[in-house]
RNA sequence: GGCCCGGUGGUCAAGAGGUUAAGACACGGCCCUUUCAAGGCUGUAACACGGGUUCGAUUCCCGUCCGGGUCACCA
């Protein structure tokens, strides 16, 4: 009994002291600008008309000047469940945070998230804004912000708060101290109960403050709420008076979140797990505003091994997993994409393997099968996916991303390539096509790598000649096959040349033949044939000789196999 | 430390109260083969631990451990 009155003096004592029209004098006097009344928002920004089922969704980056793989990774969720569903994909810029702003940063996230495909359909563009649910920077939506937050003080649901950083810290010693929870809340929230005359005072005196929600929530009860990835959360409510205005006038993340999300009449908030937290913070807002919560989807954040731990992706202490890391190395966006998506989605890769060919925008993407738990990013399992989009690709899509990618990433190859298309694409084209094309190609800088023997000006050799072959015998060789070689040979016919020419000198026709009596070749045909690889394109393992030759004519390969034989003259 | 979220092979991951616990990447072997890249076949390898509930638990519950996240006038 005694604890259910003292419970009830606590609930009544919750409550604002101020009378309603002290709150009232208070709102005008913190917010004297501030015309509007909240209702006018809802018309000013009405529901969306949209086909049932729609997604409305959002991507909110801070313009801090860098995006990397994780935020590509949402943002593809994102694209995905607007575009999918006959929705609307926003891109809200989230620039509450004066500190942290770098100039042109959105123009960089915009351009790079463009780069791997996903294309926004409202919000902040590099030009301006586009949509009826704007303004998309949060800086310049204040005045919304404000009459929320006037409006709650009205209500006695949100309090100017005049204390200083020192105060704070203070209170969170003694807190640490005393083993409590640290935060502004209950009786630790001094400015919570101020008097009309002691706020006057305070104001009188310019003081400066922030706004900060006077919490009604009782941490020792749960509410529960469907994660649209996760499934039912059950969380403890809110008590903290956290802050809703900082001293400048603009939200916090927290407000600035649920007033947004309400009036773009977003449907589904994806983010990052890191937001589980401080779901209560947001939860309490919107049952305070009255505004319906769309469906919360927290994603699992991306990591990285470190040593022998997982982490959580970082841009600052992971550069290299910056988006333009791979744009850099010239990584096929639709290669990031589709190896995102396997992680994004688990029953993508199966899918992709029933339906080859079949694009990715038609996949059936959906929250639930999201994981919850933390992915490593795997390099490896990139490399396959690019390797294998590469290979359904014609010689002359590759090319036309090359040439596209290396103006920007790799000018000094630019040139070359530009020259003579044709050259590049037979190049590509060795082995394409078919039933089983070659899987050899990754991505841009490793394909210059890969081809760069075709050029005079690139070609040098990378490794040595057969060893069971001796440089006067190389040098024979090499002589008598640059005599016979005749480019009009088809390959057969090439082939059973160089058999004859190794037959002749020694070596077994088959590697078989040798392998079962080693004692009588000096080797065999393969010998014969690595010989002249590394000759002609410098390195013992390459893509069909015959069609290598084919590329490089007559002329020149001759030219490879005279400066071979001086090369090893000299031996 | 408090609170929150996770934990199936090395990696990404399916899975359901009873399965020989999928698949992909990586790795090994064999085949093919003039090298390589592929391709085909094949192999090694997993339900963190301890208690319950149950005829039966990897699956449900509790505890432990481990990992991650978060505790700002940053997002």
């Amino acid at each position: 009994m005694r604890q259910k009155e003292k419970a009830m003096t606590m609930d009544a004592n919750r409550q604002s002291r101020l009378t309603p029209a002290e709150r009232d004098t208070l709102a005008r006097r913190l917010f004297p600008h501030i015309a509007k009344r909240p209702e006018e928002y809802e018309e000013i920004y009405p529901p969306r008309e949209l086909p049932q089922g729609a997604y409305v969704t959002r991507l909110g980056p801070s313009p801090t000047g860098f995006i990397h793989l994780g935020n590509l990774y949402g943002a593809l969720a994102d694209e995905r469940l607007a575009h999918q569903s006959g929705g609307v994909f926003i891109l809200r810029v989230e620039d509450t945070d004066n500190k942290r702003e770098v100039p042109g940063a959105v123009d960089l996230i915009i351009s790079s998230l463009a780069y791997f495909g996903v294309e926004f359909d409202e919000g902040a563009t590099e030009g301006g804004d586009k949509g009826n649910y704007g303004p998309y920077r949060q800086r310049q939506r204040a005045e919304l912000y404000q009459t929320f937050a006037c409006h709650l003080v009205r209500q006695g649901r949100a309090y100017p708060c005049f204390c200083t950083e020192e105060e704070l810290a203070e209170i969170r010693e003694r807190q640490t101290a005393a083993k409590e929870n640290p935060g502004y809340y209950g009786s630790w929230a001094k400015h919570r109960d101020l008097t009309m005359a002691e706020i006057e005072a305070r104001l009188e005196a310019g003081e400066p403050f922030v706004i900060r929600l006077r919490s009604l929530g009782d941490p020792r009860k749960t509410f529960t709420v469907e994660d649209g990835i996760r499934g039912p959360l059950t969380m403890p409510e809110n008590d903290q008076d956290f802050v809703l205005l900082k001293a400048d006038g603009i939200p916090t993340y927290h407000f600035a979140h649920v007033i947004d999300d309400h009036f773009m009449r977003i449907t589904h908030i994806l983010r990052g797990e890191e937001w589980l937290a401080t779901l209560p913070y947001h939860w309490e807002l919107f049952q305070t505003l009255g505004f319906e919560p769309p469906v919360f989807c927290h994603t699992t954040v991306l990591m990285k091994m470190e040593g022998e731990t997982k982490r959580k992706l970082s841009k600052r202490k992971d550069p290299e997993l910056g988006l333009d890391y791979y744009r850099q190395l010239g990584y096929l966006p639709a290669a990031v994409r589709s190896y995102l998506m396997t992680v994004l989605n688990s029953n993508y890769e199966e899918w992709q393997l029933a339906n080859p060919g079949r694009a990715l925008t038609e996949f059936p993407f959906t929250t639930e099968k999201m994981g919850s738990s933390g992915a490593l990013f795997d390099l490896d399992k990139l490399q396959n996916v690019s390797k294998d989009i590469l290979a359904g690709l014609s010689a002359q899509e590759i090319y036309d991303f090359l040439i596209a990618w290396s103006a920007s990433e790799a000018a000094e190859a630019h040139g070359l390539l530009a020259k003579d298309p044709d050259y590049v694409k037979r190049i590509l084209n060795i082995g394409r096509g078919g039933e089983n094309p070659r899987k050899d190609l990754i991505y841009g800088r490793q394909i210059l790598e890969f081809i760069r023997f075709f050029f005079d000006e690139w070609f040098s050799r990378e490794d040595e000649y057969p060893e069971q072959i001796p440089a006067g015998l190389a040098v024979t060789l090499l002589k008598e096959y640059a005599s016979t070689y005749d480019c009009a040979d088809d390959n057969g016919l090439w082939f059973d040349k160089v058999r004859e020419l190794g037959v002749k000198h020694g070596f077994a026709p088959k590697p078989k033949d040798y392998k079962k009596n080693p004692e009588a070749y000096k080797g065999h045909v393969g010998d014969v044939s690595s010989l002249l690889r590394v000759a002609l394109s410098g390195r013992r393992n390459s893509p069909d000789l015959w069609e290598i030759q084919q590329i490089l004519g007559q002329e020149r390969t001759k030219a490879r196999l005279a400066q071979a034989v001086e090369e090893l003259s000299k031996l």
